[in-house]
DNA sequence: CAGTGAGCGAGCTTCCGCTTGACTT
């Protein structure tokens, strides 16, 4: 039996710390959180100083009564959560929730797992400290106000199941916003004039100079080549000027997920899970961390790994200093344990990832790059403009030997490819071999990509490192932004230039308006940020947490009360939301495209309770409206009336199969064909207003096909018992429940008694449905939550 | 989960941060 019970947040930290302190301790882990605000009557009790009502998490109900068993047998109890605001509460509901005693409960922290960061740790423990512990109460109650009164109000006003929240309704913001630039955005477009010329009379080498400033317009392009036409070209100018390049610091989470974005096209989600897999392996250090140091023990090796690698002048020592405001620096930065480890085992994405952190870490303990910059002037006989040619060579390599930092400028602007010039001297005549002058757009703004959008948020200061990848799929799946999918459209472009002696003139296409991955705000999200902006600007203003974090920062200081911060929050909000529900008008987003020419009447679009629909007819008049969901891609703000008619040919027949008629129609989840009362969905390609009798028949067959795939076995005895293949693997499905296969049986192989066995020791997952209806039966009169509603109503009315 | 959309009124939805499994298209 252990003396020592240490308690850690993560699982695989706890067996690495385990390794370290030996048989005398015995490590465990809390999994994160234990407790949270109750769910229900807000988890909080506002007429009493906002008294949180703490439970422990039902996922985490075993983690605690295991960490009590084992507390309850231990001499002394470690609590080593993370030292910042959670990790305080943490230990301090561990302490709570645990039923520790004060005399052998010891608080310690470490930033670093190292032996004797350890250690040293276990020497100076200290207690609990409950000022850091209030300002995460704060935090927590502050959100929970937040979100669970505005959330109501959309419900309300705008759609059932929509949210709001410090975080994601900012976010949210931040995408209509960029999109709302991009369409104001004046596309103008201007001449860039560029030569090369022939630097010897062997006319081997090019030199390609540029002039500095844009001209305005095609006239005056033309007027420029035509000038240049007999014009002589002379170098007036040649200066040398030395610069350097520094590396970028560690890794933290928003910084992996930035790069892992640009240079292999990952979602943040998909860095996290491969980063995790890479930490739960051992190779990485903790990948949730807003922290660039490293520690005196990764420093040492990097430099030692440099030095024997590429020679010592390529190694210098750095020590970076966090830029983010609200950096709580718990960690160390993301890298890798071992820096001798330049390639790990593992799939491809493990490999790449792995290898972008090693990179990076290597190079962040590199020298400086050095470089000379040449700037070449060409002097234009007969004209005041010059010419620049630009050039860039790289004398000392440093850092760049292994990293080389992306950035998010899309255009790939040819500035930034700049290489070694040619040779030239001061006063040599150049004989010029074409000139160009190629029309170019102003670019409007670049709208967000996930990545680009979590490194907007932690400039705010908006949001964690636990909770960037999870922010952002959730303004995906409440529908209020979703990721582009055009590629581009052709735009025409000129060109003036001259050759040979002679101007000539042609044209050419490029892309234009890719939005493939970038983040658009829906119908939904622009109206949801319209009516918050227009209700509660101050909780979507952008410096609304900044603030919320100056008040916590006192009260984690001791000189504010948690309580009284949260009162002054919440009493003028609470009037807002009142007044709101009270008097806000119905955010519908209705617009009338015209009048339908089949009916007469006129033909809506708007927001309706399952999204954005169109409606033929006036909801006050007799006869009821007819309605129709829009398309997926399609918005309320671009919809033609031509595009809206369309959504009314449905459902529409395409043929019979099997004695059966065929129906297409436009449903909740896309596009399908109807058949035997059965749905089939349509592909992405297929065109529901076009598609034929037999490929509607190939659409069934498909899923008939895919169906039988899924089966494996059944039995005489209980054709209800099914093995299926799911996306996991096989399992059991009985009465819309499903039931898990051990890993060791084959799926195939199993007998009706094992698969009744199996069964019968499972609780079964699947559906909610049974669930759900036991808690609605159980559940008495709601009666005590309407009188409650009133009873707060008239005391905010009193007030 | 599959043709909803008004209104009647029930019951439900919802936050952020800390952590992994469990999830069954």
């Amino acid at each position: 039996m252990a003396k020592n019970l240490v308690i850690v947040e993560s699982p695989a930290k706890a067996k690495t710390i385990e390794k370290i302190l030996g048989k005398d301790f015995l490590v465990k882990s809390s999994f994160g959180h234990i407790a949270d605000l109750a769910k229900k009557n807000f988890g909080v009790d506002i007429e009493n100083g906002f008294k949180p009502n703490y439970e422990i998490s039902p996922d985490k109900k075993k983690v605690v009564a295991d960490l009590k068993k084992e507390a309850k047998i231990a001499e002394t109890v470690w609590l080593a959560s993370d030292e910042d605001r959670e990790g305080e509460a943490i230990a301090w509901h561990l302490y709570n929730q645990l039923g520790l005693k004060k005399e052998n409960t010891k608080r310690i922290v470490f930033h670093e797992i190292t032996k004797a960061a350890i250690l040293s740790a276990i020497e100076n423990p200290r207690d609990i400290d409950i000022y850091l512990v209030n300002a995460q109460q704060a935090r927590r109650v502050l959100d929970r106000l937040v979100g669970f009164e505005v959330s109501p109000v959309l419900w309300r006003k705008v759609k059932p199941s929509l949210s709001a929240g410090r975080v994601q309704s900012v976010a949210v913001r931040l995408c209509v916003e960029k999109e709302e630039d991009v369409k104001k955005f004046n596309i103008t477009s201007s001449y860039r004039l560029t030569a090369k010329f022939y630097t010897s009379d062997a006319k081997t080498e090019l030199l390609e100079a540029e002039l500095p400033k844009r001209l305005a317009t095609k006239e005056e392009a033309t007027k420029f080549l035509e000038d240049c036409l007999t014009a002589d070209f002379k170098v007036k100018n040649i200066e040398k000027k030395p610069g350097k390049r520094t590396p970028s610091a560690p890794f933290t989470t928003s910084t992996l997920q930035q790069e892992a974005s640009r240079k292999m096209g990952y979602s943040v989600s998909k860095t996290m899970v491969v980063a995790q897999q890479l930490y739960e392996s051992g190779k990485i250090t903790y990948m949730r961390t807003d922290s660039v140091t490293l520690s005196g023990q990764a420093i040492g090796q990097a430099k030692q790994m440099i030095s024997t690698t590429y020679g010592e002048k390529y190694s210098k020592i750095r020590q970076y200093k966090t830029k983010s405001k609200g950096a709580q620096e718990a960690h160390e930065a993301i890298r890798p344990t071992d820096l001798t480890r330049s390639k790990v085992s593992g799939d491809s994405a493990q490999q790449r990832l792995y290898d972008l952190i090693w990179k990076r870490t290597i190079a962040s303990q590199m020298a400086d790059a050095i470089i000379e910059k040449t700037n070449i002037e060409i002097e234009i006989s007969g004209k005041k403009e010059v010419l620049s040619a630009k050039g860039e060579v790289i004398t000392f390599d440093g850092f760049l030997k292994v990293y080389i930092e992306s950035t998010d400028n899309e255009n790939g602007n040819s500035d930034e490819t700049k290489g070694m010039l040619p040779a030239v001297a001061k006063d040599q005549k150049l004989e010029v071999l074409e000139m160009t002058a190629m029309e170019r757009f102003a670019q409007p703004p670049a709208r967000f990509t996930e990545a680009s959008l979590v490194k907007k948020l932690e400039e705010l200061g908006i949001g964690r490192p636990s909770t960037y990848a999870p922010t952002i799929s959730t303004i995906q799946k409440r529908g209020y932004v979703e990721k582009g999918e055009n590629e581009g459209d052709e735009r025409k472009y000129q060109i003036v230039y001259l050759k040979q002696g002679e101007l000539k003139e042609r044209i050419e296409t490029e892309k234009t308006g890719n939005n493939k991955g970038k983040l658009l705000p829906t119908d939904i999200g622009s109206l949801v940020n319209k009516f918050l902006v227009n209700n509660f600007t101050d909780i979507i203003d952008y410096q609304f947490t900044a603030k919320a974090e100056l008040e916590f920062d006192e009260i984690a200081a001791g000189k504010k009360e948690w309580n009284k911060m949260i009162g002054d929050f919440y009493h003028p909000f609470k009037k807002r939301v009142d007044d709101a529900m009270e008097n806000a008008e119905r955010e519908k987003g209705e617009r009338l495209l015209g009048i339908d020419p089949k009916s007469g009447k006129n033909l809506y679009v708007k927001i309706g309770r399952y999204g954005a629909m169109a409606q033929i007819g006036e909801s006050e008049d007799e006869e009821k409206p007819r309605f129709a969901g829009l398309k997926k891609g399609q918005s309320i703000e671009n919809i033609s009336l031509e595009e809206a008619i369309k959504l009314f040919d449905f459902p529409r027949s395409t043929g019979m199969y099997e004695d059966l008629e065929m129906t297409v129609a436009i449903g909740r989840f896309g596009p399908y064909v109807k058949h035997n009362g059965l749905f089939f969905s349509l592909d992405k390609t297929d065109d529901p207003a076009s598609i034929t009798e037999n490929r509607c028949i190939e659409l069934i067959e498909a899923k008939r096909q895919k169906d039988r795939e899924r089966f494996i076995l059944s039995y005489k005895e209980d054709p209800e018992i099914q093995v299926l293949n799911g996306r996991w693997g096989p399992y059991i499905a009985y009465k819309k429940r499903n039931y898990k296969i051990p890993k060791t049986t084959e799926a195939a192989k199993i007998s009706y008694e094992e698969a009744v066995k199996l069964i019968k020791s499972q609780p079964g997952s699947g559906k909610k449905t049974s669930t759900k209806a036991r808690k609605t039966t159980a559940k008495k009169a709601p009666a005590k939550k309407t009188v409650k509603k009133k009873a707060l109503k008239a005391i905010t009315k009193k007030k």
